[in-house]
DNA sequence: TATATTTATCGTAATATTGCAATATACAAA
DNA sequence: TTTGTATATTGCAATATTACGATAAATATA
């Protein structure tokens, strides 16, 4: 076999894995690492960054795009990209469900 | 190739990738909501609980515990898992500082 | 000891991911 | 128009993941 039978989990299930795949390779961390690090929405300047190739990076960056945990924006040749809130919002949230559970168990 | 280059990445950077390679299979989110939804560490009944076979359970299980999420203790003939918090705290963490460094910033 | 129960491991087929060279696309400037 | 720059897409090879049947290992009970 080798795909994942997300049709018997809940949606939420497979939403949450898609979210965690996003970031279950060190240079798509590297990614959001560089563009926290960067003042503002620092534009192009990925590929530099990373010892990858640039097809490898764009492949990448289409990922974070793809699970709404980036946003690019067209800025003459280049694309401006920055984090999207709202996505990392749903990782906290889980989080912040799984402590409040933990919280009140014996173990 | 199909490797990814992790001796280029930081520690932190593939570790935490490794993290949340852990959950980016439906299965696995499913196994950690079980043992939230359970009182207790329940022991045993994960393989009646999900949609696939023992073997592939099992093999979901070690990945978990490979990366310190759950943690099962011998217990007759049965092994009794439950969520590890102190990994889960590793989660946290990361969500943590990037909220506190994305309310510092314009975009 | 024999049997049943529970979990792990092995082997293997199907599929997915990773990485990059080559190439395409888009657009700005000369 | 031509050239240069930035990013995306295609195609493919190498490797990893997923799933499960068969089997093993460990232990409790009859």
């Amino acid at each position: 076999m080798g795909a994942s039978k997300s049709e018997f989990f809940t949606d939420e299930q497979n939403e949450l894995s898609s979210l965690f795949k996003a970031l279950s390779h060190p240079a798509r961390v590297a990614i959001i690492d560089y563009l926290l690090k960067v003042d503002t929405c620092i534009c192009g300047d990925i590929v530099n960054e990373l010892p990858l190739a640039q097809p490898t990076i764009s492949q990448h960056l289409k990922e974070l795009k793809n699970v709404g945990l980036i946003k690019g924006s067209i800025d003459g040749t280049s694309i401006c990209y920055c984090i999207n809130p709202e996505t990392l919002k749903k990782f906290e949230n889980y989080f912040f469900s799984i402590s409040k559970i933990l919280k009140s168990k014996c173990c």
